[in-house]
DNA sequence: ATAGGGTTAG
């Protein structure tokens, strides 16, 4: 075959091997002068010699050099993709890797495999597994190859293709390691992909795939970053049948999914695991204490995050910039800007560096407490010291000179921006956007949400809602509903303010019915009214004076389990209880008629 | 290879 194709069209490698009459590649000389051009790296001639044939051809005469240094294969495939943009064939990728495999050069095989799935064609496990086994009937090491693809296949995160391969491995007689499905398993959890998650644990208890704690730690981490406490629960159960014991990681992960999820009585059973892990004789870790204190801190029980904060101090650990960084949320959050920054001042005692999410916490803080000159200092003070400030921080301070209608403030830090080089995003522009609507002013919010779109930012359900309310307030609810529209037919998904906002729209232009529809929409297109929905209503009804169909409402969300709060009470307290409503032992109204 | 923190709309 070699001969032929020298007949017809005789490349520069006749040089090499006119001498004698047999294949070349198969001539040593030939094989030793082309591996000593690879190992000195005289690319230039190796590219005359290749130039008339193809480099993947002559990969694949490479490969059946008889005595060749695989490592020399892997510096022509490296040059040869460089210098010829080439994709070479799955047959050249499988037989390198099994060299590579026979040589143990696992690394290499790692990159190589790595090159493959993310340059080369589009891959299918099939055609790779079945080169695999044509090249190589050597099952360890076809084995450890396709192991090393799914492992490249996570990296590159092409789960799917991953997923695929764990599901075919066994009809070709593949085993995956634990390394391999650990980190499929962790790269499914970053991608929320709870469904496959438990998939793949199932199948590797099923299949007997090894695993281990992490393992174990990694399904329940999943299952507890989407809500799915009990199922946790019941992966703690299995880790006991396989002998298997919890560890921090595994109760920290648990405490995290109690302290995200909503509900009354959260922290409670967040603060019970704490309980049980001491008790297991696990020791709680920083982590562990900080997921606890930033707990508490959102659910506005900042006294008892202080109090895990001396806990965690007594036992010897150090907070770090996190267990602060949660703590000065809270406090600024309930407006104690000055225990904030005792706190602040407390870590650089500790020589502890407060940074960005630490500022922006503060800035945020005297914002809230309508401090705009301390925050534009703090900012300015950073700013100086040369901490990188980002987006957030303008966000932030831009959002507290809107409020306060103080646009110029706004523009001048808005302007700063551009020469930090830092971009305005959406959220700049809802500030901006917002602000100029609160204060009336909709021709410059028009020009804003124009100069947004030129500048290729897309609105967001938060644009939507800011302008929705904006309508409604100006009693243009027909104008509103048709940017619900419009937002639906734009792929955006509305949220419960946007029905929120929607409904005490109708609710304050005196037509509760109107709002009941709406409420009916928001629940057919899938979200369950909550506590504000209520609130909405209840207030709706009563400002229509329909007080028993308020009552009605308020009973409804007890029943519901949705807990009352502050603003419910205000209503009450405000609206119903002048019109001879009394609040029994369990929070329910009833009418008392002798009050009336 | 697994666990923790920030804004804006109600």
């Amino acid at each position: 075959m070699y001969c032929l194709r020298r007949l017809t069209a005789p490349p520069p490698l006749l040089l090499y091997t006119l001498a004698t009459c047999r294949p070349f590649t198969s001539d040593p000389d030939f094989q030793s002068q082309i591996s000593s051009l690879i190992s000195n790296h005289k690319w230039s001639q190796l590219k005359r010699i290749i130039e008339s044939s193809n480099p993947t051809d002559f990969l694949h005469q490479l490969l059946n050099f008889s005595n060749i240094n695989s490592d020399l294969i892997v510096s022509f495939f490296k040059w040869s993709q460089h210098a010829f943009k080439v994709t070479h064939s799955v047959e050249n990728y499988t037989k390198l890797s099994i060299l590579l495999a026979n040589d143990k050069k696992y690394p290499k095989i790692r990159s190589l495999l790595h090159i493959f799935v993310k340059e080369g064609k589009p891959i299918s496990i099939s055609t790779f597994c079945n080169a695999l086994l044509n090249v190589s009937d050597n099952s360890c090491a076809n084995s450890v190859v396709f192991d090393m693809l799914i492992l490249a296949c996570v990296k590159n995160e092409m789960l799917d293709l991953a997923l695929e391969g764990f599901r075919r491995a066994g009809d070709y007689g593949f085993k995956l390691s634990l390394v391999s499905c650990n980190l499929m398993l962790s790269a499914l959890v970053k991608d929320g992909r709870i469904g496959n998650v438990e998939f793949v644990y199932k199948e590797m208890i099923r299949r007997r795939i090894r695993f281990n704690l992490i393992t174990f730690n990694m399904v329940i981490s999943g299952l507890c970053k989407s809500g799915r406490l009990n199922k946790a629960g019941d992966i703690i159960e299995d880790m006991k049948v396989y002998g298997i014991v919890p560890d921090v990681v595994t109760y920290n992960s648990l405490i995290a999914g109690y302290c995200k999820r909503g509900g009354a009585g959260k922290m409670y059973k967040a603060d019970k695991m704490l309980k049980e892990m001491v008790e297991r004789g696990i020791y709680a870790n920083v982590i562990t204490y900080n997921t606890l204190i930033d707990g508490f801190c959102k659910d506005d029980n900042v006294a008892a995050g202080v109090r895990l904060f001396k806990e965690m101090k007594e036992q010897g650990l150090s907070p770090d910039v996190i267990t602060y960084n949660s703590l000065i949320n809270g406090l600024c959050a309930e407006g104690k800007i000055e225990e904030a920054i005792g706190l602040r001042d407390e870590m650089l005692e500790r020589g502890l560096k407060p940074n960005i999410v630490t500022y922006n916490a503060l800035i945020n803080g005297f914002s809230k407490k309508k401090m705009l000159k301390e925050a534009r200092e703090l900012f300015d003070n950073i700013v100086k010291e040369g901490v990188d400030v980002n987006v957030l921080t303008h966000n932030t301070l831009i959002n507290a000179y809107c409020k306060a209608s103080k646009f110029e403030e706004a523009l001048v830090v808005y302007n700063s921006m551009m020469e930090k080089m830092v971009s305005p995003n959406v959220s700049t522009y809802n500030c901006l956007i917002g602000g100029y609507y609160h204060d009336g002013n909709v021709e410059a919010a028009q020009r804003l949400l124009d100069e947004m779109e030129e500048k290729g930012l897309k609105a967001d359900v938060v644009t939507y809602n800011i302008r929705i309310d904006a309508m409604c307030k100006k009693g243009e609810t027909r104008k509103a509903i048709r940017l619900l529209d419009e937002m639906l037919k734009k792929g955006l998904n509305p949220s419960h303010v946007t029905y929120n906002t929607l409904i005490d729209g109708y609710c304050k232009q005196g037509n509760p019915n109107a709002a009941l529809t709406m409420k009916k929409r928001m629940e057919k297109e899938g979200k369950r009214p909550n506590v504000v929905t209520y609130n909405v209503l209840i207030k709706g009804f009563c400002g229509s004076n329909k007080f028993e169909e308020a009552n009605r409402f308020l009973n409804a969300m007890l029943e519901k389990g949705l807990a009352p709060n502050q603003v419910t009470y205000d209503i009450i307290k405000e609206e119903m209880m002048e019109k001879g409503f009394v609040p029994d032992i369990d929070g329910h109204l009833y009418h008392d008629s002798a009050k009336s």
